[in-house]
DNA sequence: GAAATAGTGTCTCTCAGACAGTATCTC
DNA sequence: GAGATACTGTCTGAGAGACACTATTTC
């Protein structure tokens, strides 16, 4: 369908790059990590070596959507297939990739301790606990998009069920309280957590667990796992 | 630079398109409102005279970030140079575009009922109530981004200041109170309102101001501009 | 003074946190 | 039974909503 006027089609601009990251969160010795991803050294490849967030150029034939590309960088590094994916929030400038006016599509994703490290050969990635990961000098803008991530997470701990999307199910409360207190980074009272979850009603119950000392505890399952359930109040009033 | 051998660069992928487009709320007489432009009818324009989000195609050479390309595309729409503005998401697929696989990045955007309707004669525009423009058949998949917009706002009113970006300053808190409820649609306690408004102190007294009727009110203005304050709580406690 | 609007005081009920107590498991 | 862990019950204090009351303005 050519045309036959010299005419300025708005398909005509210059592109941008498309990319899109993920934010891999999960739980492992009681320290909340992210997944990082050491940059390859080709020739042309900017900040090589760097460490980064896992992610990439949409690829407009294998990708049918932003979602699905995430959900594909997700698989490839670490297998998990149906996690807690949720889009984080976009960046995009001249300047945060040398090869030109770049956008990313940034995601993150909770997933629960992966059993073996699916050491994909292809490239070296890293579980690293959050802190530290904020601290280092990661490649393109990622500081911002992982800090970004984190104060996300840690401001929903508060209100909403997210953190059991970090456990393998079945899950105990008390198992379960462990990880909010390891996002949170404060102990929390037992009893109003009990009566926070259980109340919620997103729960549903899946049988005894026990442990390996110590009275054995009932363990849950996540009624919907789509969508975290909120909660009326936040923690602690006000603080 | 050119490279000797041949090598598929990741530069080389074919681009999707990228655009911009921003969901503009204003309350005029009582109603909360959202600006849509009419859709060009020129040769190859999808969705001819469709109404659309304001928005479209960043300009790589002008626009040096996203959030700079939103704040041209508001500014030459309305004329407000500074507005509330908050990225809303992004939204990227093969098919919601006919001319190729596409991404927007959508922002929200809350500003005071404009003096005059800037009637910048090269499109046509339209401030429709919230509810009646979520019932048209948009362009582009802008009803989902519409209904992300309006299902955010009405939640971030909950528990936070956002509202107070959609009136001119000095306002009292009365008139406050009504855009809660206008955005709300539903009343609430004016004690209930007040002590909430005060206690997060993040008004500032700017004078008496006299209304048609009645005892004149406090006239306040926001401490902060860039940034809304969220409250502890929310409004009727688990609803 | 009446009408209209702005602003305050008080009561009550709910609910989250504190914390102590009870239950059940392993050794 | 001791130690460890899971779970429950009760008290208390803070805070939001309901609602009635007071204050200040115009006519």
């Amino acid at each position: 369908m050519s045309n036959p006027r010299v005419v300025f089609k708005a398909t005509d601009f210059e592109r941008p790059l498309v990319t899109v990251d993920v934010v891999i969160f999960t739980v492992m010795a009681d320290q909340l990590r992210v997944l990082l991803v050491r940059r390859p050294e080709g020739d042309g490849e900017p900040f090589p070596a760097r460490w980064a967030l896992p992610g990439g150029f949409v690829d407009v034939d294998r990708d049918a959507s932003l979602l699905a590309c995430a959900e594909r960088k997700l698989r490839d590094k670490t297998g998990v297939a149906a996690p807690y994916l949720e889009q984080l929030g976009s960046w995009g400038d001249a300047r945060r990739d040398p090869r030109g006016w770049s956008t990313t599509h940034a995601y993150f994703s909770l997933i629960p301790k992966p059993e073996a490290v699916d050491d994909n050969a292809t490239t070296i990635t890293e579980w690293l606990p959050c802190d530290q990961a904020a601290r280092r000098r990661l490649a393109f803008d990622h500081n911002t998009i992982l800090g970004a991530a984190i104060e996300r997470l840690r401001s929903k701990v508060e209100y909403t069920s997210l953190p059991a999307f970090l456990l393998p199910e079945p899950f105990t409360l008390p198992q379960l309280q462990r990880v909010y207190e390891v996002v949170l980074g404060r102990p929390l009272d037992k009893s109003a957590f009990r009566k926070r979850m259980l109340d919620a009603d997103y729960l549903e119950e899946a049988g005894m667990v026990t442990g390996d000392h110590g009275r054995a505890a009932m363990g849950y399952r996540l009624r919907g796992r789509d969508h975290p359930t909120v909660f009326p109040r936040s923690f602690k009033s006000g603080e």
